[in-house]
DNA sequence: GTAATTCTTTACAAAATCTTTATGCCGCTA
DNA sequence: TAGCGGCATAAAGATTTTGTAAAGAATTAC
């Protein structure tokens, strides 16, 4: 038998668990609760859940703590829980290696989107050379994105910002992560031109570039590439 | 009915032969299993298989005997199992005909993405010794370029840019991959060769060489020829 | 051996790209 | 509602990359 829809919530209110383990099991997953740090790391390592929503306000053990034990042995994907207003604790955890956030007080409709989201991207196969989204298209092997079947002209540092977000779907890139994979691990500083470069590349992709659907800003965290129905 | 994803399996051991079965019948093939050269021969030649994967050690016949049989009657593509160290027997096997190798033990991910490979190499028609471009036609067995059913005087520097861009149309040719190919291994520095010669063969086919439709600059990262329709 | 062809190198101009600066917007908070 | 921080955008300046002509070197053909 194996280990389907199963969720593994690490949160220590018990009020949220509830919320979550009714919602959730309402759409189909099967909901296994933690209060603590220790406890969910030994439940995720013995379920093998689908996905993990995990608390960064924890008690007994820093969220953390426990996104990077869980890390060095499983890429299992991770939502965090958090507070608004705390933006940092939210961009260590994606470059903990998280994959996505929901702020507290949060939208279950958004919450259930966001865990669909992420397995659906984790099942992808993550070697396909031509990738589509909505009007888009990048073809890896030929190093060209389209729209609408044209052909984009595109820098190399465009380039490799489509690259990223293209084989990153639904998935907030952190400004860090982007400085880095793109200027190098020196640049981290200020994220000046990555502003013109999303700017400059929603020019071209963005129907409207002041009110983008393609490239999403998380402001405070990164950007993110959304996915849309082909 | 067609042959469609059929994989014949060669092979004694029948773990093996088991353990593929599993895995490639995961991904949608459908996979024929022979322990026996004999056997395997006559199974290719009824199943009109994909592809067929042999292992070179086999007790009743060797592999390579029964490459060289299959190899008399179809050009379906082959790749060959085989121990670590036994460069040669592979090296024999491909100039044999063999397609492809991989070592035992093998990583199953490595394996089907040979597979894929080779599938989709040998359905594309790569094969074919003259290929349109617009106004232009290259004709590969007689080593000639075409514009407007014209022959252009070429040198062999610039055939070979001639060749590679016609073998690999629409795709982004990295300066270093044409350095490579053109000048060998050691020229990867300076790319100034490549620029005059990128002039000279743009001087022979292009209307207007100043805005080429046919060699497209990818500043920073090469160039490539545009497929344009005929 | 000489001429013609082709290749390599140089130098400079032109174009493309990247970086920086400046300015305005928007949402939030005091 | 004024001020602040993060973000968007245009545009100027700096830098890198590319295009092209032309001269010298090497190779090939006769």
């Amino acid at each position: 038998m194996t280990a389907q829809n199963k969720i593994v919530v690490i949160d220590d209110e018990s009020q949220i668990r509830k919320i979550l383990s009714i919602t959730l099991g309402a759409e189909g997953f099967k909901v296994i609760e933690a209060s603590k740090g220790k406890e969910g790391i030994v439940s995720v390592a013995n379920n093998h859940p689908q996905i993990v929503i995990l608390d960064l306000g924890l008690p007994d053990e820093d969220g953390l703590t426990v996104l990077k034990e869980i890390r060095t042995w499983s890429n299992v994907p991770i939502i965090i829980l958090s507070v608004r207003n705390s933006e940092d604790d939210i961009v260590k955890a994606l470059d903990l290696g998280a994959d996505d956030y929901v702020t507290k007080p949060f939208n279950t409709a958004e919450l259930i989107a966001r865990i669909r989201a992420n397995i659906r991207r984790t099942q992808q196969p993550d070697n396909q050379s031509v990738i589509v989204n909505g009007d888009l298209k990048i073809d890896i092997s030929k190093r060209l994105v389209y729209k609408n079947n044209e052909e984009l002209k595109v820098t190399s540092t465009e380039y490799m910002l489509f690259y990223l977000f293209f084989r990153n779907i639904d998935k907030v890139l952190t400004h860090n992560f982007l400085l880095k994979e793109i200027w190098g691990p020196v640049h981290t500083e200020d994220s000046q031109y990555l502003r013109v470069f999303i700017g400059q590349i929603r020019k071209k992709i963005e129907d409207d570039p002041a009110h983008p659907q393609y490239i999403i800003t998380d402001s405070g965290v990164g950007y993110r590439m959304k996915l849309l129905s082909n």
